[in-house]
DNA sequence: GAGCACTGC
């Protein structure tokens, strides 16, 4: 029997200082050797020179000596302690968890480790009696394109090589999506987790790898659970695509939840159940880093707070009259009206300030405000001045502000929930997890030791919050996870390895609507749409309506990539919030509405920005577009245009072609294809139902449709906030709509 | 009469 020595971390209190290191062979081989770790270190981070290296100019010379300049304070790092424990840990075993708290180095040393071990370089194996080149490289995934970038520059930057794809003395390099950074001599590559999905769909052994490093898996995004899902199939097939050379893998995750990790790897090899203790049972190590952080002191309210946004202001003023500067504030809420609400709140407080207390920058951040906006947050705070940020979940991980030393949290987020019974998305403010008010306090302490009020009582951060906010996978719509799948040859899919097993409703949900819309057969298997539309970096029905109007003979084809760009992003237009804001915002848009609906609207829009050629920020500005998301479509667009143009011979021309109402017509009957469930009549009171369970739904007060009394409405987005709405609305015709049910109910019944 | 956060060859 493995003995179970490793204790849960305690997650509440982060600072365990001791170094827990776990085998179960019990064989003791992992005691650090005695090695110098200097001397090490330097064999590790020099590359040996190719003579065409010595040669190049001094700009190596110059990228060396930054290396050096840089490697003390990465020996410093809590990971340094670990290198030897790590690498014989995983010299005896292909699986490696690596828990460390911020700080401790691991996403940016890790990589950097393994280079050197003989299992990491290129091994020559045979698949199927052909000889095959498998490994000499690492790939690190990442949940966001701006954390791979950034950690790619700073290895390469360690390593004293050139980032990028020209120069072949680079060894780091990184992939995400619009941006590829890669060389054929790239040892270290730093991916996004769709990223790496997408490249399995051509390499589904990922023979190029020999090391996969997982990285922040307690976000457990849906590409995070699939990746580990595939992970564990290799390991069950014994690795037999790499002619059985193991892909070494290591797991890195800041919380705690690390049982149940290692319960999905250590399995049953002939089953796939979990928690055999057989050979393949004992391939998991396991290794706690500690992190550097500074202590944060934590303050609970002695009694619930009724009112969190008045809360806020208290407290925030509290903390600006007891707590000397410098030490700006960082106030969690969970979204753009609680934040706005709090920001009037302090400004009307910050008047009557009394002199002897320093001045307030009230700041807001949320996604989807402005970049320049954004932007003002990083601004130095002016003398005399406290900064008080206000701050959805973004900064609890994707931004890291400087200078915060205090932090109020209100314990609640928004959390998008897909309800399969009803097939709707509703938002919905939540209580925060533990792991989550842990990170949230933390955000105080990582210059020096800060405070953290907590608008909750401590027995209710006990009792009351969930140790782990619910994976996305039990959250989300599982169409395209399941299409991901099929593609990659899993057939079976309610009986892949999950980390979460979704519920079987979510199951029946997403197979109705990939056989809707043509993906798969009755029987479940991919079909010839299927296929185009996994390649596709769309949701399932976007996706659907760009394959529809590839098949279609009215060529307006370019329009839908237009719409289908815009749509992706999510709203491209700016939220208006006051009076004579919206006034003037109607005014100009007005050239870009269409009376078909926003659909059509949207196609206007993209069509009018892309067209512009002088001023794209300002006219975005003047027409209250959201100027950031507009660069995106137009990436988007570009991406779409191209991957189209490879699988069809279309050629793409940026002139617009007038819009008949023909046209108009086949647009709406190719959208139709892929949201034609979504569809509501309007009934006798007024009021537009859902064909598909009959629920009222009301048009979205941000639609062009807004009010309009129409025969029949087709929409992409469904939300339950305040009431149901139907967001992105067109006005479609009964027979429209009658000739795709048909088609559905032809293939359904077939 | 209304907008949590990420992400994709």
């Amino acid at each position: 029997m493995p003995e179970r020595v490793y204790k849960r971390l305690d997650n509440a209190e982060p600072p365990a200082k001791k170094v827990k290191i776990h085998q179960h062979d019990g064989t003791g081989s992992s005691r650090p050797k005695g090695v110098n770790e200097e001397q090490s270190a330097t064999q590790l981070d020099t590359i040996q020179p190719t003579k065409q290296y010595q040669k190049s100019s001094r700009s190596s010379d110059k990228l060396r000596a930054e290396a050096d300049r840089l490697r003390p304070g990465r020996h410093r790092l809590p990971i340094w302690k670990h290198r030897e424990s790590l690498l014989e840990l995983l010299r005896q075993r292909n699986i490696l968890i690596v828990v460390g708290e911020t700080g401790s180095g691991k996403s940016t040393q890790v990589p950097q480790f393994l280079l050197n071990e003989s299992w990491c370089k290129e091994q020559s194996a045979s698949v199927n009696g052909q000889a095959v080149k498998i490994g000499g490289r690492v790939v690190v995934t990442q949940p966001r394109r701006v954390a791979a970038i950034n950690l790619a520059k700073r290895v390469a930057k360690e390593f004293g090589t050139p980032l990028g794809k020209a120069s072949p003395a680079s060894k780091v390099g990184y992939s995400v999506r619009f941006d590829n950074c890669v060389s054929p001599s790239t040892l270290i590559k730093y991916v996004t987790e769709g990223m790496l999905l997408q490249e399995m769909i051509g390499d589904p052994w990922l023979r190029q790898y020999s090391t996969i490093v997982i990285d922040e898996v307690h976000e457990r995004g849906v590409n995070v659970d699939l990746l580990l899902g595939f992970m564990k199939r290799m390991i069950i097939n014994d690795f037999d695509g790499r002619g059985g050379v193991p892909l070494k893998i290591v797991v890195m995750s800041a919380t705690a939840e690390v049982d149940m990790l290692q319960d999905f790897f250590r399995m049953d090899k002939t089953t796939g159940a979990p928690g055999a203790d057989n050979e393949a049972g004992s391939v998991v190590s396991l290794c706690s880093i500690e992190g550097r952080q500074f202590p944060v002191q934590t303050i609970y309210t002695p009694k619930p707070v009724n009112d969190v946004l008045e809360g806020c202001l208290k407290t925030v003023l509290d903390i600006n009259k007891k707590e000397p500067l410098p030490g700006d504030i960082l106030v969690f809420l969970y979204g753009q009206e609680a934040i706005e609400a709090v920001e009037n709140m302090v400004n009307d407080e910050a008047i009557h300030l009394d002199r002897s207390v320093p001045k307030l920058l009230v700041l807001p951040l949320f996604a989807a405000l402005p970049q320049d906006a954004q932007q003002r947050v990083f601004q130095p705070t002016p003398p005399g001045t406290r900064k008080v940020i206000l701050s959805t979940n973004i900064a609890e991980t994707s931004v890291t502000v400087a200078g915060v030393r205090f932090v109020v949290d209100s314990g609640k987020f928004k959390m998008k929930q897909f309800r399969m019974s009803v097939g709707l998305e509703s938002l919905l403010v939540k209580p925060i997890s533990k792991s989550s008010a842990i990170q949230r306090k933390g955000r105080a302490g990582r210059e020096t030791a800060g405070k953290c009020w907590r608008l909750y009582t401590e027995k209710d951060y006990h009792k009351l919050l969930p140790e782990n906010t619910p994976p996305e996978i039990l959250r989300c719509d599982l169409a395209h996870a399941i299409l991901n799948m099929k593609a990659r040859g899993v057939n079976d899919v309610m009986n892949f390895p999950f980390l979460d097993r979704p519920h079987r409703e979510a199951f029946e949900e997403a197979f109705v609507q990939l056989m809707f819309v043509g993906a798969l057969t009755k029987t479940g298997e991919m079909t010839a749409v299927g296929h185009r539309i996994a390649k596709l970096p769309l949701s399932v029905p976007l996706a659907r309506v760009l394959v529809s109007a590839i098949e279609d003979e009215s060529d307006v084809l370019p329009e839908v990539v237009d719409i289908v760009s815009g749509l992706s992003e999510g709203n491209i237009f700016l939220n208006l919030t006051t009076e004579e804001n919206r006034e003037e915002a109607e005014e100009a848009r007005r050239s870009l509405y269409r009376r078909e609906g926003d659909h059509l609207t949207i196609l206007k829009t993209v069509q009018a920005y892309s067209a512009e050629n002088t001023d794209r920020k300002a006219w975005s500005h003047k027409h209250f577009v959201n100027h950031r998301k507009m660069r995106a479509v137009m990436d988007i667009r570009k991406q779409l245009r191209s991957q189209i143009a490879n699988l069809s011979q279309y050629t793409f021309t940026d002139e617009i072609q007038s819009l008949s109402s023909d046209r108009a017509a086949a647009i709406l009957k190719c959208f139709l294809k892929g949201f034609g469930r979504s569809v509501a009549k309007l009934c006798t009171d007024g009021s537009y139902k859902t064909l598909e369970q009959d629920q009222t739904v009301a048009i979205h007060p941000s639609s062009v449709l807004r009010g309009r009394k129409v025969v029949a409405i087709m929409y992409t987005e469904y939300v339950f906030t305040t009431n149901s709405y139907a967001r992105g609305v067109s006005v479609v015709q009964n027979d429209w709509v009658g000739e795709v049910l048909q088609d559905w109910l032809k293939r359904s019944t077939e």
